[in-house]
DNA sequence: ATCCATATATATACTTAGTACAAACATGAA
DNA sequence: TTCATGTTTGTACTAAGTATATATATGGAT
């Protein structure tokens, strides 16, 4: 997160930011299967190979804080309070991520053009989904080392899969919420409506195990 | 299911079969990416655009049972006995499947090369979260459509992206049981009993709506 | 049987994403 | 200044998927 000294680094960040604001502009503007990797390298001022040097594949331009968000995830599971339950820290992250207002659950005019030019293309679509996979995946991981359990725990799977199940789900609400009223408010109580209502029920779900 | 009594439909649906067999078979043999169309039409004895007359994508090839799927549970929902409750005619649908034998949860040597074959192609993964989120759909409308509420119910998408979610974890869990004891009856128990825990689990989480 | 409308199959030519490789260029340290 | 290394870019390629036109097979008509 902190802005590296040399200039090397500074230029390749800053060569790699460009390039990702111009595609992710030209997305939205057009659709995402209506810019063609050309047109992002010329409007970017850069070589078309360049492009693919930053991002191997079309969709990273557009869904650029990818890592990013992994690793907030796994932070907060890491420095989690060991006397508040698994679920329950979720939840409890997920009210902080809204009253902090996280770039992640975002619900306004700006992350509504974002969401729904993902919904015009089945590439985003797609990539949008492997990224929930590669999540739920983080989550099992992350689970399972909280209660000491093997990598592999069944239960962390079950509890990881329903988690995410109830968080796009929650997001998915906020932002037809959203949609609906154009109040960014309004839609961050739908969110946590549906994460506490999910939540509620996904300790009932896992009662018996320890991530309950 | 029946076979049409025209001729000109059961050379289509020959061809159809014939393209999809081949590749299929050449997908698992060598790995889906390192197979192309034009492989795949030299080899079922076809031109290679009637590879895409057939199959608009490569991966379609591959999940030929697709549509059959969704319909299968469409048709489960639609006739079940009212008196049982959703989440339960769900669970007792998975019992009936792995006694039939069904084809969709079939853990044996031959589905095993075919989930291997999927989990070494990006594209082919893609493409079996695309099939996942449209059950999930399906599921939400049927049920929704069940408790006599509109289509865009809250509690339905929950509803079945839980259930979506306990499916696919049971599915993969069972594989795994395969996988480690080459053995059908075990991986069938290991499905049951992760479907029957997630279904108890999910009656709890969805108390108080029309789905428990 | 012959002929025609329509359905199916295929050829040609194209666009675009993504890869391999090599050459040009810039940076920072000696 | 000079050199090793990191970064950018050009050229040439592969393969999926699309558009369009043409050839061929089918089933029903006379």
């Amino acid at each position: 997160m902190s802005i590296p000294s040399d200039l090397r680094s500074r230029k390749r960040l800053a060569t790699r930011q460009g390039i990702s604001n111009v595609a992710t502009h030209l997305f939205i503007e057009r659709g995402f299967d209506h810019v063609t990797v050309d047109e992002i390298a010329a409007a970017a001022d850069v070589g078309r190979m360049t492009v693919f040097n930053y991002f191997p594949r079309k969709e990273d331009m557009f869904f650029d804080l990818d890592e990013a968000g992994r690793e907030m995830l796994r932070e907060a599971l890491r420095q989690r309070d060991p006397s508040i339950s698994l679920i329950e820290t979720l939840r409890l992250l997920a009210h902080r991520m809204i009253a902090d207002q996280s770039p992640y659950v975002e619900f306004s005019a700006r992350s509504q053009r974002f969401i729904e030019t993902i919904e015009k293309s089945e590439t985003l679509k797609a990539r949008a989904r492997a990224i929930r996979d590669e999540l739920a995946q983080v989550v099992t991981v992350a689970l399972s080392e909280c209660v000491g359990r093997t990598a592999a725990d069944p239960d962390a799977y079950l509890a990881a899969g329903l988690l995410l199940a109830t968080w796009t789900i929650a997001f998915t609400q906020a932002h037809q919420t959203f949609r609906e009223t154009r109040n960014t408010k309004e839609a961050n109580a739908t969110f946590l409506v549906v994460i506490d209502k999910g939540s509620t029920g996904l300790k009932a779900a896992m009662a018996g195990t320890p991530y309950s």
